[in-house]
DNA sequence: CCTATTATGGTCAAGGAAGGTCAAGAAGCG
DNA sequence: CGCTTCTTGACCTTCCTTGACCATAATAGG
């Protein structure tokens, strides 16, 4: 066990707010200051422990009234996200969106849209691209399900 | 709801005025008094969020007299798929999607994995390619769309 | 009539308020 | 020591807000 790092303690900070809520928002610069560190310290810890894999998604703008969103996705996120190939062929990318769908992770129409999506001529492109393209394209799919699925799930207020 | 600049709370008050109407006229420096802020403000407000792409048009007179108009489109203007344009940016987009779901031809999280397939990152090409990936992305989504929402229970318009 | 005045709205560029990226160095850990 | 993980700071991008200056329409005066 090592020492708590800075990194460590931001982590279970948010940890703690994303424990009440599923969806948690907050600013940069104020959580920065909180930590009395760099406030690219905060994208640290966002992008090394809030990923995908590990069943986050974090949505940010920027701009005046800029803020910071993380969201807790659905149990069974992170095992769908993180052996997911970086190349897929149509339809292994199919039978994946069948699964979903069956599993009640995405509802019917948004899973047509994901296949449209995933067709070889819609995306369009000659083939040692097209099956990388199609790969980024269902796994940014497929954490837009999970995102709406968790908010879903927060009792919609 | 997140941070709420003051964008954000004129858009909210047109977007009401424009809820019980579908034509709304007012007059820019009154609105301007209303949320103490500088006229071009508005015009800021008028550009960002009231675009043809979103649905809304905007007329105004100058001089005494003058005054601002805006009007809510019918849903389907413009956003037939026979003048879908064959290289699309990422807002172009977003706002084309934005406008299927508040017309109702796609459901909320149809919309969401569209928005997703849609983002740079996702389809994570350079770019004169990019902008033609994702037309023809958009393109075999909305088509999935209209077919389901057909399946559904033909609608008028 | 024609013009000056006044009452609108439009444009644009500068500045401010967020968050993002990246690379270099520091700190831990075999 | 050498490798991985932290931490920071300099610089960038995006979005919002304001103010100075411009354009146009109605109207009042000559």
């Amino acid at each position: 066990m090592s020492a708590q790092t800075l990194a460590d303690q931001i982590e279970a900070h948010l940890l703690q707010l994303l424990a009440a809520d599923a969806r948690v928002e907050l600013q940069r610069t104020y959580l920065a200051h909180m930590f009395a560190c760099a406030p690219s310290q905060i994208n640290y810890v966002l992008d090394t422990r809030f990923t995908p894999a590990r069943g986050y998604a974090v949505e940010s703008r920027r701009g005046g009234g800029g803020f910071i969103r993380l969201v807790r996705l659905p149990a069974h996120a992170g095992a769908s996200l993180s052996d997911l190939p970086l190349c897929l062929s149509q339809t292994e990318a199919e039978h994946m969106i069948d699964r979903l769908a069956d599993g009640g992770v995405c509802s019917p129409d948004a899973a047509a849209v994901m296949r449209a999506a995933v067709d070889r001529q819609a995306i369009g492109l000659p083939l040692p691209l097209r099956d990388d393209v199609r790969a980024r394209l269902l796994r940014a799919m497929i954490e837009a399900c999970l995102r709406t699925a968790a908010l879903r799930g927060e009792g919609s207020a």
